[in-house]
DNA sequence: ATATATAATTAGGTTTGCCTAAAAATATAA
DNA sequence: TTATATTTTTAGGCAAACCTAATTATATAT
């Protein structure tokens, strides 16, 4: 049985090897779980002696497969739990993260199982992130970011690369959520930044704003 | 904040203050938290620092006022989860506890709120404990153990003494539950024991038996 | 290739919450 | 009332997770 710690330095590991390939540096697993340097060495060797991560001295650690088996069913949970919130607890999906992260770490099969009967198996958590099935197997769909596309593309938004309540609250105020659909009416070369055209509203985005927007890029028959 | 562990402990001296009165001994409450005295008496001086138990050496433990607002948030938060699992996600009442155990430890006022809203400001959970509402106010039935009733009487049963997984599943195969009616039709002088009428049927319980159920004593027109 | 900067690890502490064993206080019995 | 038994507290340890400061290894720049 996992500690939350533990549980969450797993977790931390699983989100950044989505990112990058290779070893994760001690320093950046510190800086994602807002700890030391110091306190991950520490963890990461215990994690290693219980076979959950592959560990090399200053070259890094990488989830074996228990490790990531761990990670997804905390993602599964993590999810499922934000799902719930949205639909059934009229939550915002901008104060839903960190409940989740309290109630990710509930230890029970069938309350993962039930929860996610109950829901009606959702394939998408309310930010757009897939949630795995019980074997751990992720639904994945083809993404870009919003600001790989071209002036006159048209996409449909589809997931964030940043969750932080700050930005989700700025999506709300553009009326940007998931499915709504986007087209590209002027990319400023000076300075990437873009207007878009949602649902007949001029909405100008920052290169940030638009990179952090994942969309897929649809062909409209004209 | 309280830890887990601070929380657990106000909850227990809670539910056995409502047995007792006076001052609660550590050996009791480590029975309780099958822990041993010696961690007790610690934790005690940490909750009297705290100022949410009133603590006199030797003399036993009770709760101040804050700490009794707080074991009534817990009971509260265990038991909407308790009647969240069994009336939404198709747990048996016998399987819920533990579960419960974890969920009430879940910090978010917003959570608890929308539950309890969500679950249609539930009474009673589902082994018929009443769940304080937001200020702590326990709705309060008048209960009496089936044990003190006479042969002839009538009752409906309302909740009861012990909770644990073994003694709801003989309920469940004698099929009493909450609201069953029941009629006391026989008193064994020799053990105390009893027949009931049930639905029908009669049901022979034991006194360990009748002195766990709690009803409520009707009187029936003839 | 060597010096310097950066990153990671180790050493040594702290707090929470548990334990066992010894000592002290209280309760009970002769 | 005094002796004995029981209960409670204290003393001293341990593991998990965190920390700061010092040391060591790796990476970078001259
Ligand atoms: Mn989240
Ligand atoms: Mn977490
Ligand atoms: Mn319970
Ligand atoms: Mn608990």
């Amino acid at each position: 049985m996992l500690t939350q710690s533990e549980e969450n330095y797993l977790k931390a590991i699983f989100h950044i090897q989505q990112e990058v390939e290779g070893g994760i540096s001690t320093s950046r697993l510190a800086e994602k779980l807002e700890t030391k340097a110091a306190s991950v060495t520490e963890m990461i060797k215990r994690l290693a002696d219980k076979k959950l991560v592959d560990y090399q001295k200053y070259y890094g650690v990488q989830l074996t497969d228990m490790g990531r088996k761990h990670a997804l069913l905390i993602v599964r949970k993590h999810r499922l739990w934000e799902f719930f919130l949205v639909e059934r607890l009229n939550f915002n999906w901008d104060e839903v993260h960190e409940v989740a992260e309290q109630l990710e770490h509930i230890k029970s099969p069938k309350l993962v199982e039930e929860l996610d009967i109950f829901l009606g198996r959702p394939e998408y958590d309310p930010h757009g992130d897939p949630i795995p099935d019980a074997n751990g197997n992720l639904p994945k769909s083809p993404k870009k970011r919003l600001s790989q596309l071209k002036t006159g593309d048209h996409a449909i938004c589809k997931g964030f690369n940043d969750n932080s309540s700050s930005f989700l609250k700025f999506l709300d105020k553009q009326e940007i959520g998931l499915d709504t659909q986007i087209e590209v009416i002027h990319i400023e070369s000076f300075d990437e930044s873009m207007t878009v055209l949602i649902d007949k509203r001029e909405v100008p985005l920052s290169k940030t704003a638009s990179d952090n927007i994942y969309v897929e890029h649809i062909t409209v028959e004209v």
